[in-house]
DNA sequence: TTGAAAGCGCTAACAA
DNA sequence: TTGTTAGCGCTTTCAA
């Protein structure tokens, strides 16, 4: 598209009666330049308007400093203190990321993967789409040695670094806070079940109820997508409930919100007729009324972590012994669960 | 970090004993190739596990067939929107997207234009950082004639498509709507007033009261980053106004819904002794109590025509003579700034 | 401290 | 329909 040639390195050597070598070492941090030399080849590149050309580099150099970046979604606050943290190591080091939203869809995200792996990113980060069967698609990445780490929502993949929480402790803790406040009957609303996350905190849920001899009832768990359409279509499902449930856990906080405005709207009282807690301390959970009590979970803390691992990986090229690292998560008590002083 | 060496052309072209340009050719969709001669082609690829090397072909064809996105934050529905509908018109159209955030920084937005135009995308589309001053930055694109695009947060640059909304008007529609509910006295919490949304935003408010002949008063607008901490701030200045504003705009629903949340908090009565306007129709504005009145604003619209806009300047490369793009706004009625039947 | 030269992998003009 | 060939701009090895 450009009309104006590129001004190339040999463009500057010639104005300045050097070589290309040299012109090139100028223009990095090479040792044994002389300064002056340096100086002179800086100088004349900016008024050349001289541009760094990544292509070439990167086909001569075969690296990119490029970490690439696979997530469901940009749209939730999550995901967002994700990427400020992992593009703040990233830079610190020299590297840049790219981003790809795969839109909860495997073919997107196999797509994605494609793409990422011909730009020859030097290690990818991911956070698997709702319908990803299996890790079939990254086989091409760890057969090139190429690092591979994920997060929050993770395969088990041998050679890969995971990043977590435990979302069985979480969903424990959270159903063990209802069950403390009173509540008998917790409606579950549940993410796909073949994720990590949605399965571990269906877990704990199960498991604080069994502590308490509390029968499961499979009735009770609500399987979606978790967006807010869903967070309604559950309220309606509970409303029809008889006798009503007295809690509600839900995996996420956008459609527990939803949930509870249709709740409210029908005249139920939150918390006193259904308790409910939340999973992400979304900033909405501060905005909705009762203020919902949910799980808060480290963002911009996972986000960096991912990104120094992976660094690391590409620096020390040796095989780390890390597999899994798990952060923690707290338990934030707000009204919409409180029944007892 | 790769070990395996790759496979390329060359690779495939010696094991079918034909030429790496056929391969290249049967590799693309290049008319005059033997359909059984690209069979075999993409089968051999296949079998030895080619991976098409992006740098090369782009050093090669100088051209990336990538757009690069630079945006202030991620973090808002309103560009999450954005960048879907930019993404999906690019990917129809054999494009990607590379996204970067300036975090609403000019020297990050500077660096990532930098990194941007290193990494020689075909086009540019931009919503400006806060404090950006000026456009000298993009200089470096025009004159290599890059087609640059600025959305949202324009800057006036001769030769770039910008894509609004008409900020005064939905200015003027809101607080317009405040005065016919009864406000007299309406505070204006703006953003940063060198930005086009903002002025535009403030310039639309003075208009509708000097329509009413209300006095402007300059104490009531209140000017910071509309960050949540600073909804905080300015409902505690009102809290200390005597006589009390009887309503609120704000240029967006984050810092309103804060401000709302510290004047219930108060004990103030909404939309009874203050009634109130956000901007940008946030998925919170419809959880808050009482719901936000907002202005909504077609964000993945705004991505759809400014990705097919960079698109047809690419391709057409003529100049185009469309300068800017104004897309219609509404204003969406709720309960918080209802006080007529 | 600098230079010569080769080559990263691909594409396209031209030729056959 | 396919092949030959040059070269995109850079880095790096080896030599001076």
């Amino acid at each position: 598209m450009s009309n104006a040639k590129d001004v190339t390195i040999y463009d500057i050597a010639e104005a300045l009666n050097i070589s290309p070598a040299t012109v090139s070492r100028g223009l990095k941090d090479h040792p044994g330049i002389r300064k002056d030399t340096k100086k002179k080849i800086l100088e004349m590149a900016r008024k050349m308007g001289y541009q760094h050309n990544t292509f070439a580099s990167n086909l001569r150099r075969k690296r990119t400093n490029t970490i690439g970046l696979i997530v469901p979604r940009l749209n939730s606050y999550f995901m967002s203190t994700v990427i400020a943290g992992m593009e703040k190591v990233a830079n610190e080091n020299g590297y840049n990321v790219i981003i790809s939203q795969s839109l909860e869809s495997y073919k997107k995200e196999i797509a994605s993967v494609n793409t990422m792996f011909n730009s020859r990113v030097d290690g990818l980060i991911v956070s698997v789409a709702a319908d990803t069967p299996g890790g079939e698609h990254f086989e091409m990445l760890l057969r090139k040695n190429i690092p591979l780490i994920f997060f929050d929502r993770i395969l088990e993949h041998p050679g890969c670094t995971t990043i977590v929480i435990d979302n069985f402790r979480a969903g424990y803790d959270a159903t063990r806070h209802l069950l403390e406040q009173g509540c008998r009957r917790i409606v579950h609303i549940a993410g796909n079940l073949n994720r990590n996350v949605y399965a571990g905190r269906l877990e704990g849920y199960k498991h604080a109820l069994q502590e308490r001899k509390i029968h499961f009832d499979p009735a009770l768990v609500i399987s979606c997508n978790l967006s807010e359409q869903c967070g309604s279509d559950v309220a309606r499902q509970i409303l029809g409930m008889s006798p009503l449930p007295d809690g509600i856990f839900g995996a996420n906080d956008t459609s527990v919100v939803a949930c509870m405005r249709e709740l409210k709207l029908a005249g139920i009282k939150i918390p006193e007729q259904i308790a409910v807690v939340g999973f992400n301390n979304d900033p909405i959970s501060k905005v909705i009324e009762p203020n919902l009590t949910t799980i808060n979970y480290p963002g911009q803390e996972m986000g960096e972590i991912a990104a120094s691992t992976i660094i690391n990986k590409l620096n020390k090229s040796g095989t780390s012994t890390l597999d899994t690292i798990v952060l923690r998560h707290e338990l934030v008590i707000r009204k919409s669960s409180i029944r007892k002083k």
